[in-house]
DNA sequence: CTGAAAGCGCTTACAG
DNA sequence: CTGAAAGCGCTTACAG
C-alpha cells in the first residue's frame, strides 16, 4: 500500500528552515531558543520562514543533545478515589502552565506496577517525579530514585524519616479538629471509620485518639471500625458501628469516600445524617458539597495540594541542591448538614 | 557547589557495555532489541555486563533514531467528572500493559489549552492521541491532527461526519431505555435534567423524546431543565423541575453527577428518591453504587470504554491504513433504589 | 552577530 | 554471527 506522496512529506528540520531563511542551522537553532545573540532582523526572517514552511520543533532531538527534558512523571496509587483525581488535576494544571508535560500512571496499589512505571519513566528521562507511593513502599525507594539523578517529590504518604521533598497534609490535626468538634457538639461516643494501614491512617487515628483523651473521654475499641478506605468499606463499617452498645452517635471518617459510604448506609437504615447520626469526612473533595446530605469534612483542598506539590518540584528543578522542601496543608473544618 | 564524583557518574551508554562484554556497540544494540541475529552465548554475556554495570537504556536516543516512540497522548476535557477519571484509568491500564506510557492533560473545556497541549504532544512525537475534545471543537481538528501524521482516536464526543476512529456510547438508546423504564413504572410526567450543548447532550435528549413519543406521551418543555452538567447543575435543575405543574414524578438525568446533584436537592426538600421521586443517571460511575440512595443509572461501563479506546488506538498503530475503527458501548439499565 | 564542526546515544544498512 | 560507518535532528563551544 503506497502512500500518496502528499501525505508523507519528509518532516522538516532546522536545515530546511536555514536554507529558506538563508542562514546556517546554528542560527536557526539560536533563534528558536530566543537567544539574544541574533539580530532582530535575522530572527524575524527565520521565524517567518519556519512558520511559512510549517516547521515543527523536534523536542526529542533537542532534549537528547541538551540532556534535559520537560516531562514530569506523576505516579498515583489510586486514581479511582476522587481525592487523587483532584490532586492530579492540580498537579497537571501547574505543570502545564509552567511548560511541562505530564507523564501519568495509576499504580492501583500494586508495588509491581509501581516499579515498572518508575523504571519506564527513568528510561524516558523525565525531569522529575511526583510519587504517591503504594502502601508498604520501602523507604529506600527514595534513595533509589535519587541515585538515578531524578528529583523526587513524595506525595501524601511520607516514607520513613524524611530527607526528601514532600507535599501532604496535617492528618493528625485534621482528625483532632473533627473529633473535638463532634465532642463539643455533645457526642460522648464518637466512632472512627475506615482505613486500615499506612502512615496516613496512623496519623488520622492518632488525632482522633488525642482529641478523645484531651476531652477526658475513654477510648472504646468497639467504636474504631477498621475497613477498606472505600465507599463500600465506609458503608460496611458504619453498619458495624451501629451495633455497638452503648451506641455511638457520630463518627469521624478516614476520608471522604468512606464518609460517603457511611452516608449511604445511614440512608439504608432510614437514618438521617446530621439529625440521627453525625458524620464527618476528610479531604474536602467536590462530591461532598452535593452528597445527600452535604457532608461536613476536614478540608485540605486537594487541588491546592496538587498545585503545591508541582510548585515544589519545579522549585527543586531550579535549585537542585537547596534544602528539603515541603508543603503541609493546614486542615480546616468545612461544616455542612451531616453534623 | 561541586558535586561529589560518586553522585554524578557519567551515564552509561551501549559503548560501555560493549567494552565490558568485549563486543561492538552494534551487537549490544541488537541484543537489547532481542534480535535473533545474536548467538545465545554472546547475548547472555552482553546482558550480564549491562546488568552488572547498571546500564539504563536511553529510549529517547533510540526513538530519535528509529523515528518511533511509545508515548500516547491522552487529552481529557473534564477530569473532575469521575466518569472521565474512570475512563482515563481504563485507558492508562491498557496502555501501560501494552508497554506504552501515557502523556496526559486535562483541558478543562478550554479550547486554548487544548490547542496548546496538542501542539506540545506533537513536538514530543507521541505515537498516537486519544482526545475527548472540548465543546465546540471544530471537526477540522481531526484533519489537522491527521495531517501531522499522528493517529487519532476521538473519545466520547464525536466530531462531525465521521471518517475517524471513535470510542463512545449509544447515548440515544441509553436515555430511551431509561425513559421507557420510568414510563413503564407508571410515571406519566418524566423530566430531563441537566446538560446544555454538544452531540452527547443532543443524543441523550433525543432518546428521551423518542421514548415519550413512542409511548404516546406529550413532551412538556417545562420538564426539560437545561443546566450545567455538574452536581450543582443537577441540584438546581431538580429544584426547578419541582416547581412544574402538574408535577413531574421522575427524571432522567444527562449524566451521573447531574443525578447525584438531583439526589442532594431531593434530600434538601425532605424527599426520598425512589419513593417520592424517581431519578435515573447516565454513565455508571462508581459513586452511584453508594450514593444515598444508591442510584439507578444507564451503565456504559466507563472503565471498559477507556480500555476499548486504548485498544482501538493500539490496533490503529498496528494497521495504519485499515478502515475506520469504532467502539460504541451498549447501554444497560442498572436498577437500584433511586427508581 | 554568524558559520563549520563535533557530538548527544542510539539504530541500521552494509560488509565481512 | 559481528564490526565500522553513517545518520536521526538538534545544541554548543569555537572561530571569525
Amino acid at each position: 500500500m503506497r502512500k500518496p506522496p502528499a501525505n508523507a512529506p519528509r518532516p522538516l528540520t532546522i536545515m530546511d528552515v536555514a536554507r529558506a531563511a538563508d542562514v546556517s542551522k546554528s542560527t536557526v537553532s539560536l533563534v528558536l531558543q530566543g537567544s539574544p545573540l541574533i539580530s532582530e532582523q535575522t530572527s524575524a526572517r527565520v521565524r517567518k520562514a519556519a512558520a511559512r514552511l510549517g516547521y515543527v520543533y523536534n523536542r526529542r532531538a533537542a532534549d537528547l543533545r541538551r540532556k534535559s527534558g520537560n516531562a514530569i512523571g506523576v505516579v498515583i496509587n489510586d486514581l479511582m478515589n476522587p481525592f487523587f483525581a483532584e490532586v492530579l488535576v492540580g498537579i497537571e494544571r501547574k505543570l502545564t502552565a509552567a511548560g511541562y508535560i505530564t507523564l501519568m500512571s495509576n499504580t492501583n496499589e500494586s508495588a509491581d506496577l509501581q516499579e515498572k512505571v518508575l523504571r519506564s519513566m527513568r528510561e524516558h528521562h523525565v525531569a522529575g517525579i511526583i510519587l504517591c507511593p503504594v502502601l508498604d513502599t520501602p523507604p529506600r525507594l527514595v534513595k533509589q530514585v535519587r541515585s538515578w539523578g531524578i528529583p523526587l517529590l513524595v506525595l501524601v504518604r511520607s516514607l520513613g524519616m524524611g530527607g526528601y521533598d514532600y507535599a501532604g497534609s496535617d492528618n493528625e490535626r485534621g482528625t483532632y479538629l473533627a473529633t473535638e468538634y463532634l465532642v463539643a457538639r455533645g457526642h460522648p461516643r464518637v466512632g472512627f471509620l475506615g482505613g486500615q494501614t499506612g502512615v496516613v491512617f496512623d496519623d488520622r487515628l492518632r488525632g482522633y485518639r488525642q482529641a478523645l483523651k484531651k476531652h477526658g473521654l475513654a477510648e472504646d475499641a468497639a467504636l474504631i471500625r477498621i475497613a477498606k478506605p472505600s465507599r463500600q468499606g465506609g458503608h460496611d463499617a458504619l453498619l458495624d458501628l451501629l451495633k455497638a452498645a452503648p451506641p455511638a452517635t457520630a463518627a469521624v471518617c478516614y476520608n471522604d469516600i468512606v464518609a460517603l459510604g457511611a452516608l449511604a448506609a445511614l440512608g439504608e437504615r432510614g437514618l438521617i445524617a446530621g439529625r440521627d447520626f453525625s458524620i464527618i469526612g476528610f479531604d474536602g473533595i467536590l462530591d461532598t458539597a452535593y452528597s445527600n446530605p452535604p457532608l461536613s469534612t476536614v478540608d485540605i483542598r486537594p487541588g491546592g495540594l496538587g498545585e503545591a506539590a508541582a510548585s515544589l518540584l519545579l522549585e527543586r528543578l531550579q535549585h537542585p541542591s537547596s534544602g528539603r522542601l515541603s508543603y503541609v496543608a493546614e486542615p480546616s473544618l468545612l461544616l455542612r448538614q451531616s453534623t
